[in-house]
RNA sequence: GGCCCCGUAGCUCAGCUGGAUAGAGCAACUGACUUCUAAUCAGUAGGUCGUACGUUCGAAUCGUACCGGGGUCACCA
């Protein structure tokens, strides 16, 4: 167990005892008692806010309680000292001894050490990227892909079971539009001088699709009564665009487990089988949208659709369920998706969606609140668009061919570790400025490699250690019966490395991974620090010849920083490097 | 006009969901390489947290109203 559940409990259990002693009344409401590291050192190792809380909650001098739960609170192993300071802060001062052994929990619990299991075993459904099959991924895909995925990674490891899907939207009106270009880029393969029709994807990254098509139907498909040829080209290039688009996932280190197919799902008639559930319910009715206000609209009219009683649920209006010609709107086989979710189990379901639909989100609560039949937690998060900066000018991404950056041209250039170790260094509700030019540059502005670079140094100091016989330790248990005193820089990093169980849980608990980010540049820099604290002074060294006593702490905490940091790198989907390159 | 997001150092952003004297990186300035990898470190300087009220022991954080920027608004996906 970490050290801030163990304070906290000792917190608590003080209180409990208060209470029973009938010296302060029962508490109601203390789900805001944080313990947390303080700012300035001179405030504790941790420090806690419970006096304050509980001064609101009962209505009385925080001072006075803080008083009694201090006194609660001494003669621990692993406390030290407990001051009461500022307006009621409780400041713990830890036991040296605890930061010791801190070290070879981390060493002994490795790859498991922050793993929590607060998710319970609770079943999450994540759905991201979900980018239509007509194409292979571009940048406007990246960021909730790797979101999505650093997520699907961090709800693991604290308990979770994660089921990471992608919609795939190959029952709507773009995949005709997909099977004409196929087509035309066949003829144009075959030789025929035509141009590509007004309503078809220009980019030239269908034309490979035709030339395998052409390799296995040869030419028979010009002379194919057209249904038959529209779905065998149907089937060909959807089959070939997902492939593309999964081995373009893989290169960013991704993988899905479940491709949901809208088709197929039409095809079970999923769509009639949700709306007969919500006719039930009196939530589907035939009307008339009023006009949107505000803005003139000059081309309105009044239709009478299908539509679903969304603004029950807090929704601003109702929503189409057909248009006025009586197809499907894209909401239809989204709202039976999304019932499909619910059907399969999912207690956790969390869409990621880009931040220009965030006008579709009240709709889905709806949905989920229309279809639940036991308490599921539902979240979209939204991630802000990338703004694409070339030649310090923004460049404005359209389906137009030539500004279309592809994810496989970047990745020829530009590791995929550093894409997602800058995607993941920003909330995802800020937009995010990708400077091209910096990120081909390779340059010193490159964030990931801060962390790397700590990360090769220990390997590299490791690496020495061994050929010297200094490591690994004979046994991770030797350690504890040494008392080597940590040093004030040590302590700084040890201290720092504590904090990770509770940034594990805090980054799950608010879906927000660019935390660890942030976290392992901190601990990144600790290190970096105690490790040039030996060019300023010329005594601290990792390895000292002859001094293997003395070494063998230093190496297990260097060891332990690096556990640590391999950790938060795989969370992020990062690959650590042992050398720098 | 409605709804959503953002506004914190010159720039890019954190700020642990109400706590103590608001923090990093870049840029600027001063200094440290005969090394376990200087892609690093130590230090200096930089702030009316968009504005104004309000809630309370206490606000960058919560509420209301404005200001500014971005996104979005039936029969697209």
């Amino acid at each position: 167990m970490d050290i801030v559940n163990i304070l906290r409990d000792k917190i608590l259990n003080s209180v409990d005892e208060l209470v029973e002693e009938k010296k302060i009344q029962k508490p109601f409401n203390i789900d805001n008692i944080v313990v947390e590291r303080p700012k300035k050192q001179h405030q504790g190792d941790y420090s806690t806010n419970v006096a304050m809380v509980l001064g609101k909650a009962l209505s009385s001098n925080p001072r006075d309680i803080g008083e009694l739960i201090k006194s609660k609170m001494g003669d621990e192993d692993i406390i030290d000292a407990v001051s009461l300071d500022g307006p009621g802060f409780l400041n713990i001062k830890i036991n040296l001894k605890f930061w010791d052994s801190l070290i070879i929990e981390i060493m002994s619990n490795d790859k498991s050490y922050g793993e929590d299991r607060f998710g319970r075993g609770r079943k999450v459904n994540l759905e991201f990227v979900s980018a239509n099959p007509t194409g292979p991924l571009h940048l406007g895909h990246v960021r909730g892909a790797v979101f999505g995925d650093a997520l699907a990674r961090l709800l693991e490891f604290v308990g979770f079971q994660v089921t990471k899907e992608y919609y795939v939207n190959d029952g709507g009106a773009q995949i005709g539009i997909l099977v004409r270009t196929v087509y035309y880029r066949y003829l144009q393969t075959l030789g025929d001088d035509i141009a590509l029709p007004e309503d078809s994807y220009p980019g030239d990254y269908l034309l490979p699709v035709a030339e395998k098509l052409l390799d296995k139907y040869g030419e028979e498909l010009k002379n194919t009564e057209e249904f038959e040829r529209d779905k065998i080209i149907r089937e060909f290039s959807l089959e070939y665009m997902m492939k593309v688009i999964k081995s373009d996932l893989a290169s960013l280190n991704i993988e899905m487990d479940n491709f949901f197919s809208e088709q197929t799902m039409i095809n079970s008639n999923a769509i009639e089988t949700a709306l007969s559930t919500l006719k039930d319910k009196g939530l589907i009715y035939n009307g008339i949208i009023e006009a949107p206000k505000g803005k003139t609209h000059t081309d309105w009219e009044a239709r009478e659709q299908m539509l679903f009683k969304s603004t029950k649920f807090d929704d601003d209006i109702d929503r189409p369920i057909k248009k006025s010609d009586g197809s499907w709107t894209y909401f239809a086989p989204d709202l039976a998706y999304h019932a499909d979710k619910l059907k399969r189990g999912f207690d956790v379901v969390i869409d990621i969606l880009g931040a220009d639909h965030s006008g579709y989100v009240s709709r889905l609560k709806a949905v989920i609140n229309a279809f639940a039949e036991k308490r599921v937690e539902f979240e979209v998060k939204l991630v802000q668009l990338v703004k694409l900066i070339k030649n310090e000018k923004v460049l404005k991404m359209s389906k137009r061919a030539g500004d279309y950056i592809l994810i496989q041209d970047l990745l020829e250039e530009v590791n995929s570790d550093f894409i997602r170790f800058v995607m993941l260094t920003r909330n995802n509700d800020v937009p995010l400025d990708f400077d091209i030019d910096l990120m081909l540059s390779k340059s010193k502005d490159n964030p990931v490699f801060y962390v790397n670079y700590a990360h090769a140094r220990i390997s590299s100091v490791l690496k020495r250690a061994k050929e010297l016989n200094m490591w690994p330790l004979s046994k991770v248990e030797d350690l504890e019966k040494r008392t080597f005193p940590l040093i004030e820089n040590e302590l700084t990093l040890v201290k720092k490395l504590s904090e990770w169980p509770n940034v594990v849980r805090q980054s799950a608990k608010f879906h927000e991974p660019h935390r660890i980010a942030f976290y392992l540049n901190e601990v990144a820099s600790s290190f970096h620090s105690l490790y040039q604290s030996s060019y300023e002074s010329g005594s601290y060294r990792f390895i000292v010849e002859g001094a293997q006593e003395l070494c063998a702490n230093r190496l297990a905490l260097a060891n332990s920083t690096q556990i640590v940091i391999r950790n938060g790198l795989s969370l992020l989907g990062i690959v650590p490097l042992d050398e720098m390159y």
